[in-house]
DNA sequence: ACGCTGATGAAG
DNA sequence: TTCATCAGCGTT
């Protein structure tokens, strides 16, 4: 599939965020994620995503309830929530659910697509799994950080478009990493056998 | 196994 | 205003 096909496809609708946030999570696996800087395309299948829902769910953001920084998860459905994290990484999330209930899918891996290049000189790494295979790693590569904090996902530079389907015996469910509370959520998904998804933090 | 790095928010 | 914490990565 090239670059043409991928401009010919629209934004996914905001009505796919604005659902059950382990749905969304579920479903965003085979989405393809884009992100257009000027001329340049860079676009890759998402393979892994953890849900993040609610405060009642510890290791949500939003369990302090709301602040300047949790805003965003309070907010409507399909925009971009970008944290930064540990001093060095950005990670992307898209929010779902409606307003006042704050919650958001987090991006843990993506199969480059288009873009490749780009991606190569952002990470200053050689093309292979590691370009994309962890959130810090992906939004390196996709050129994001706290300057796309907010944006629409259904807007014309960042969002989401239709991909390749997943069958439900390749979608594995288990529990989220990387936390040190609320581990006990079955709320990661991965594609199976997908050589971007990320591995367990090493110590 | 550990250092890097800085925003966050709670404590004082 | 100070400080522990943190949804990660790279090098050892």
């Amino acid at each position: 599939m090239d670059v043409t096909t991928f401009q010919s496809k629209p934004p996914l609708p905001r009505s796919f965020y604005n659902r059950p946030t382990l749905t969304v999570a579920k479903e965003m696996l085979g989405k393809f994620l884009v992100h257009k800087i000027a001329d340049t395309m860079l676009a890759g299948k998402i393979v892994e995503t953890e849900a993040y829902i609610g405060e009642t769910d510890p290791a949500c953001h939003a369990a302090g309830g709301k602040t300047a920084r949790t805003a965003l998860m309070y907010g409507p459905p399909g925009f971009a929530y970008i944290y930064f994290i540990y001093g060095m990484y950005y990670c992307l999330n898209a929010v779902t659910e409606g307003e006042e209930f704050p919650a958001a899918v987090l991006i843990r891996g993506v199969e480059p697509l288009a873009g490749i290049e780009n991606m190569t000189q952002f990470r200053g790494m050689p093309a292979g799994k590691n370009l994309t295979n962890g959130p810090g790693k992906l939004s390196i590569a996709f050129d994001l950080n706290k300057n796309q904090n907010g944006l629409d996902l259904c807007g014309d530079r960042l969002y989401l478009i239709e991909g390749s389907q997943i069958e439900e015996k390749n979608i594995v469910t288990t529990t989220r990493i990387g936390i040190n509370v609320g581990t006990d959520f079955p709320w990661r998904f991965y594609v199976k056998n997908n050589p971007f998804v990320s591995k367990q933090k090493q110590g």
